[in-house]
DNA sequence: TCAAAATGTCAAGTATATATTACATATTTT
DNA sequence: AAAATATGTAATATATACTTGACATTTTGA
C-alpha cells in the first residue's frame, strides 16, 4: 500500500500527534504510524474510528480514486 | 457490528452469489457471509475490493451514518 | 543550543481476520 | 418431488493486524 497522506494531513489539520490520535482510537502509536506509512491494511472498524476522530469519511481518507 | 444490508443489497443488485463475489475478490464464501452477517471486521483493502466489484464506494457500503 | 516531544523503525508476542473442511437448511430450477 | 445451488454455521488451522518495549533520529520550542 502507498503512504496515506490524506490521513497524515487530516491529523495535522486537527493538530494531533500520532500518539494522541492513537490514544483516542485505542491503538498504539506504532499502529497509526504504520497506517500512515502504508505498511499495513487496517480493519475497517479502526478506519471508521480514525475518520470520526478527524471529522472525515472513509472515502476522504481511505478511498483511492484512481483504479 | 450490525448486519451489512447495504452490501447484501448491492450484491443482489449485481446478481452475484456470495460465492461469486468471494471468488472475484479472492476470499472464501464464508468470509463474505461473515461480513454480511456483521460477524467481523474486514480489512479496508478487502472492503475496497468488494466496493470496486459492486460499483460502490466505502461510504456506500461501510460507513454508518449514525454515530 | 539544548531538552523535550514527535516520528521512524525493529524484534518478539498476542489477538483476530481469513482459510479449510464439513455439514445442515433454504431456495431455486427442472 | 428431486436435484442443484445458495446460504448459515461451526471447528480447527494459518496469516497478519496490532501490542509491547526499546532505541535512534528528527523536529520543535524555550
Amino acid at each position: 500500500m502507498a503512504k496515506n497522506l490524506a490521513l497524515k494531513s487530516a491529523r495535522a489539520a486537527r493538530d494531533l500527534s500520532q500518539q494522541q490520535l492513537a490514544d483516542i482510537v485505542g491503538v498504539t502509536r506504532q499502529t497509526v504510524n504504520a497506517i500512515e506509512k502504508g505498511d499495513y491494511n487496517p480493519s475497517v472498524k479502526l478506519c471508521i474510528s480514525i475518520c470520526r476522530t478527524l471529522g472525515k469519511t472513509l472515502n476522504d481518507l481511505f478511498w483511492e480514486d484512481e483504479q
